[in-house]
DNA sequence: GCCAACGTTGGC
DNA sequence: GCCAACGTTGGC
């Protein structure tokens, strides 16, 4: 089992969101990078464990974790031509974009800010750190320890 | 709203 | 295949 953190817009679909969605759960659609496709695609699997993490926001930083329940499967939204995310590059027989669905499994006793984890210095590897702008990003299971014992 | 950092596009 | 121009992300 692996870790991950995706990051969301709360005011687009937050771990609020996720909680109260049909059967808690929700497709990730719209990731549109190919690095964090590649991820989605290849190594992301039912029954990983992921940090919801709100971005562009008031409180930016770890909100809650989910389960991914389903593995990877084409973005429906590339073929909707009424969607911000279609894709007119994309075919059935070729799908360009991916999606898991993932499922709700807590919040965090507190939110874990950016700031915290980038003053933790018992952080050492996720790419949060670097402050590139990865959508999905694997986290190391002595990470994704650490950002959960900051929640307590 | 600003702007730095990064990713993508397109001309050559 | 390089790289300048452009667009996007995302913290502040």
């Amino acid at each position: 089992m692996a870790y991950w953190l995706f990051k969301t817009e709360p005011d687009a679909f937050s771990i609020d969101d996720l909680k109260h969605a049909a059967n808690q759960t929700t497709i990730w659609e719209g990731v549109r990078n190919y690095q964090a496709r590649n991820f989605m695609r290849d190594e992301v699997k039912e029954g990983d464990l992921v940090m919801i993490y709100h971005s562009s926001c008031k409180q930016v930083g770890v909100a809650g974790i989910a389960t991914v329940t389903r593995d990877a499967y084409p973005d429906p939204s590339q073929f909707d031509l009424k969607s911000d995310y279609y894709d007119a590059k994309a075919t059935a027989e070729k799908p360009r974009w991916f999606v898991v669905d993932v499922t709700y499994k807590q919040h965090l006793n507190k939110l874990v800010s950016l700031k915290a984890i980038k003053e933790n210095n018992a952080i050492t590897e996720i790419a949060l750190k670097k402050g590139g702008r990865l959508s999905i990003m694997p986290v190391s299971q002595s990470d994704w320890s650490e950002i959960i014992s900051m929640a307590n």
